[in-house]
RNA sequence: GCGAUCGUAGCUCAGCUGGUUAGAGCAUCGGUUUGUGGUACCGAGGGUCGGGGGUUCAAGUCCCCUCGAUCGCC
């Protein structure tokens, strides 16, 4: 089995469908991967996130150095053990996280000071620990750590930040390099930045590829600036990426977002939305998404999403889904979860398909169309 | 039957010695959530202050009657 290798099987404009190939199988692209922050995608085993159709699934550096810890897990036989997930697992370095949950956050040349978002413990997080961390973890794609900042900064701070993650992804992939068997195993992605600017995205891609990665993501971006400013940047951003090399649009997004996207060259993506809107009441269907809380669902005896083939549409009626939601029931958020993954994962199949066929544009016009109307 | 305490939003209650348009939490109705804190946040609707009478410039607040609840005592 190879280590890392990326197939191209088709093209439609500057979208491309193929599969990423490594020891744990492979990733059909475009992929959605699902969140799975603490050793866990929230409310699903873990046969359950693969029968969705998902290839990989993401799991979170921040969260998992604080609990239980990295040393710990790795004791226990890495993450893959860990949660009983045998497939690809990427994870996230926690640059994110430090920006967006801990508090008291110093950051140096040499890493981020911060205090746990658990317990106000205070920890360090630098490329070498996150890394180590990423390894001990036993990650299948590692990413580089980075540094993010909100989008409220001024140029100058987006500046400073980009040439940061620039040095830090320099010694993210030596600190990689140094892994010896893990090194031989997994991959390495390094996390392009600058903000919404055309010069220091282009900065922050040259800077990458003289590194060398195994993939590239487009990072700091769905963090507020919107869909249209999101799209206008990757415009020109994607391109500047390798395109033998898969793209990865960190964090995002909307399944109107993950179309445009794709669209634009992007092959994979990540997002909390599926699993966290199954928790808070918000199911995604072809016709827009609906808030599963509203009185105007409690007799309704459609499933979630008339049509959808999943285990929970295909058995339970929206009235009983909107009864456990409402009800705060675990089941709801499982059921809500399940169909959220499916719907996800149908939707990159249908991408696929629609590469492979040369169709992309009519996919695209039609699902938009369909969704974007409610 | 007598005495005490209490009746304010759907629920639990706050409204100091009378003083703008009677508030809160929860619930209800709706919205937001993009490299996850089973969350958090935003907005809306909802009241003859148990009922009646009186005092006063002004009553949820004071007085009288009445209805109801709870507790205690014959």
């Amino acid at each position: 089995m190879p280590r890392f290798s990326f197939d191209i099987a088709a093209t439609d404009g500057t979208a491309r469908t193929g599969r990423i190939a490594m020891q744990r199988g492979e990733i059909r692209t475009p992929a959605f991967m699902p969140v799975g922050t603490a050793a866990t995608v929230k409310a699903m085993r873990p046969e359950e996130v693969r029968a969705s159709g998902a290839d990989a699934i993401l799991g979170n550096t921040y969260h998992l150095m604080l609990r239980p810890g990295a040393e710990r897990v790795a004791k226990l036989g890495g993450l893959h053990n860990f949660m009983g997930w045998d497939r690809p697992i990427l994870t996230d370095s926690g640059g994110y996280q430090v920006m967006s949950l801990s508090e008291l956050t110093k950051v140096a040349e040499e890493g981020v000071a911060f205090a746990s978002h658990l317990d106000g413990s205070r920890h360090m997080l630098s490329p070498e620990r996150s890394i180590e961390v990423q390894r001990l973890l036993d990650s299948d794609i590692v990413m580089q750590f980075d540094q993010l900042v909100p989008t409220t900064s001024t140029g100058v701070e987006q500046r400073e930040a980009m040439q940061r993650s620039i040095r830090w992804a320099k010694r993210s992939r030596e600190e990689f390099d140094r892994g010896g068997e893990h090194a031989e195993r997994a991959a390495i992605f390094g996390i392009q930045q600058g903000a919404l600017d055309e010069d220091m995205r282009q900065a922050s891609a040259g800077a990458l590829i003289d590194i060398g990665f195994d993939g590239y993501a487009v990072g700091g971006l769905a963090v507020g600036e919107g869909q249209e400013a999101m799209l206008g940047c990757l415009d020109f951003a994607v391109d500047m990426l390798p395109a033998d090399k898969p793209r990865y649009l960190m964090g995002v997004g909307k399944p109107d977002d993950i179309v445009e996207a794709v669209r634009r060259g992007i092959d994979m993506f990540d997002c909390v939305l599926p699993t966290r809107s199954g928790r808070t009441g918000q199911a995604f269907t072809a016709d827009g998404p609906i808030n599963m809380r509203n009185a105007r669902f409690a007799e309704d005896q459609e499933p979630i999403e008339p049509g959808c083939p999943c285990s929970v549409c295909t058995k339970f009626e929206r009235a009983y889904v909107h009864h456990l939601v409402k009800s705060g029931e675990i089941l709801g958020a499982m059921l809500m979860t399940q169909h959220n993954l499916w719907f996800y994962q149908r939707l990159v199949q249908g991408l696929r398909d629609a590469i492979s066929e040369q169709r992309l544009n009519e996919f695209a016009r039609e699902f938009l169309g369909r969704y974007r109307r409610a």
